[in-house]
DNA sequence: TTTTCTTGATTGATCAGTCAATTAAAAATA
DNA sequence: TATTTTTAATTGACTGATCAATCAAGAAAA
């Protein structure tokens, strides 16, 4: 065991055992006990890095939310053109590293959490106005300002719908179906365009 | 104070209290104490009356479902064709009394803790299953089988989303919005019939 | 009198957070 | 290089708070 730095490779460990945690669990009631015993430190070492349980719980939020961001600037860059990256912006939602069961999970978790703690409901309004911009990046060229605000907001919700679902395992419960579906929708709004 | 059947009294107050405690704190981690203060008794009768603490949830929970339950059949009653009754199942789930914040955040707490209890699945479950067979029951006058299906999740998917977005206060937060969007998306799908 | 209703006090478990002490690495010094 | 010194990493044991659940006992009604 390097003992090296260890900052870092810890700080990850304790969020990636976080993720997997909550995962497993589906809430956010894990203690710190679970997450550093899968991390393979004690309690005491979690409070050393990251102080208090919100912290860490805010940390591995962060790092969910940036995980999505990398996804998303990676995928926009290989759209050509509006309709591309609308549908960029869609399947990235649903690729295999963001509808998995345990980040499908922890964002669920978080949601909740979010009621009570303005810290993660800040983070969350910021996801929630990035994909709204993202995808009005991609309706505006096709609709005018207004409908595409709704559109935008009905895709928002479409995918939330297809999360909680995924976590509760009904309906379409694969990422291929449920991008499937807001894709139909998306080209059923677009067929009617002048 | 009557003495007098206090039963049926007692559980539906601490069911109420139950919700309220629930959607002003946003989760489940709402203690006995704080239910039964809400009731106006103590935490040992909340006991006494109902167990354990899970039996309180869940009995929320089923309080919840037969409201919901309630709502549609009226409305159903009222609607003249299959047209109709997609409208009301859908204005049913935007109403006053299901789309308050209140009701939301337990609905969203529930589906996490369904996460943990199979008991909570399968009502949540049996929940999902009447949505999609009562729209299922409007759309199938319009479309073919397959499309009827996924209309219906999508719809379902929809009606989760505004839900969440109500409960994280982001988005269009109102239920006449909410409900108009649904009901423009099954505008758009109808209007293709041939 | 018996049954129903109600609570205060208590118990036992769980958990976040702290702290003093230990070990190991790094840096500084001889 | 060998040494001491300083800094980083790590933990077991502990504390205090919280909470679900129990229970014995009291008040009220039947």
């Amino acid at each position: 065991m390097p003992k090296t730095g260890m900052e870092p490779l810890r700080k990850r460990a304790l969020i990636d055992a976080t993720i997997s945690a909550i995962g497993e669990r589906g809430a956010l009631d894990v203690t710190m006990s679970q997450i550093a015993g899968r991390a393979g430190v004690s309690s005491a070492l979690a409070h050393h890095y990251f102080g208090a349980k919100d912290e860490l719980l805010q940390a591995t939020m962060r790092h969910l939310l940036s995980e999505l961001g990398a996804d998303l600037k990676t995928a926009l860059s290989k759209a050509h053109g509006p309709r591309e990256r609308l549908s960029a912006v869609i399947s990235v939602n649903f690729s295999a590293t963001q509808f998995c069961p345990e980040t499908v999970a922890a964002w669920l978790a978080f949601y909740v959490e979010a009621q009570k703690s303005p810290a993660m409901r800040r983070l969350l309004i910021v996801y929630a106005r990035r994909l709204h911009s993202n995808l009005m990046s991609g309706l505006s060229a096709f609709l005018p300002r207004g409908e595409a605000i709704a559109t935008a907001e009905t895709i928002a919700a479409m995918i939330d719908g297809f999360y909680i679902r995924r976590a509760l395992k009904d309906g379409p419960t694969d990422a291929a179906s449920a991008a499937r579906l807001v894709e139909d929708y998306v080209k059923l709004r677009l067929s009617r365009t002048r």
